[in-house]
DNA sequence: ATGGGTGCAAAGGATTTGCAACATT
DNA sequence: AATGTTGCAAATCCTTTGCACCCAT
């Protein structure tokens, strides 16, 4: 249980390392799976017992625009977070919402700043839409 | 001012065409600004008096389910649309929200239908975060 | 007349805000 | 003591829903 990454990318990105920040972090690296929110909430409450919803709308909101997780706005209305910062595709399942990594693709590189006229990018989010392996054997069974 | 564009998209995708319908998806298509529903309805109401915000919501999304439009949810909680649905990138800026067309970086292409992981794919957006250039700008002014 | 389309008002949820309590240095 | 953090409750904002009306076929 030693939250030693967790720690680390706080201190790197200059984030005091509080013991509320370092359960979210620590949860978001060790559960790659695009959680939301609630569900952060939901995990942490009992570990954590004071924790807030406000605290975890907080730190993620910061995490992520210091770069020490992404952000994940596929799902129009909920918005989930993913502590894994590499680039890597997403999947987004339209029928039951899931999202789901796909490393094999290639995902676009991490560029030295590039600039594009004059529009300066900081990072590069690649993701498909479509119905998830579950999904589509599940509507097949229907179909049949 | 005419509506053909609109009028034809809505028929080959076999959606009536609607008064309404009609003139929210010319909207779309002849400002490529990626409006969100807000500014969709503020443009329209005046034009289509009797209009509603809840008119303007279940028709774009409609659209955007059958690929007449595009639904575009980078910013977290506000989705807006293109009515542009050749693949192309989107560029947001952090700073005051605008989204760009870039038009000359090479977009994820339209294949056949695509099947990763048993997952299918039916869409692909790539999209870049950071600052736009004419906040750039502005900024660099203040610092100086 | 009938089925789809529209619009109002109300309900529902997610997120943000203001502020007081708290922890840490 | 001072500064940064947290958590509660309330406020806000976006979106959906239920239902009655309306229009076109």
């Amino acid at each position: 249980m030693k939250k030693a990454e967790a720690y680390n990318r706080l201190v790197e990105k200059g984030i005091r390392p509080s013991v509320q920040r370092l359960a979210i972090l620590d949860y978001l690296i060790k559960h790659p799976t695009h959680p939301n929110i609630e569900d952060v909430y939901k995990a942490l409450e009992n570990k954590v017992p004071t924790l807030s919803r406000t605290t975890v709308y907080n730190t993620l909101r910061m995490l992520s625009e210091v770069n020490a997780a992404q952000m994940i706005t596929i799902n129009e209305h909920r918005v989930c977070y993913d502590g894994n910062i590499e680039p890597h595709v997403h999947f987004y399942c339209k029928n039951c919402g899931k999202i789901i990594d796909l490393f094999d693709e290639q995902a676009p590189r991490v560029t030295e700043t590039k600039v594009i006229d004059g529009n300066i990018v900081q990072e590069e989010q690649l993701y498909y839409k479509g119905i998830c392996s579950a999904c589509a054997q599940k509507m097949e069974k229907k179909t049949n």
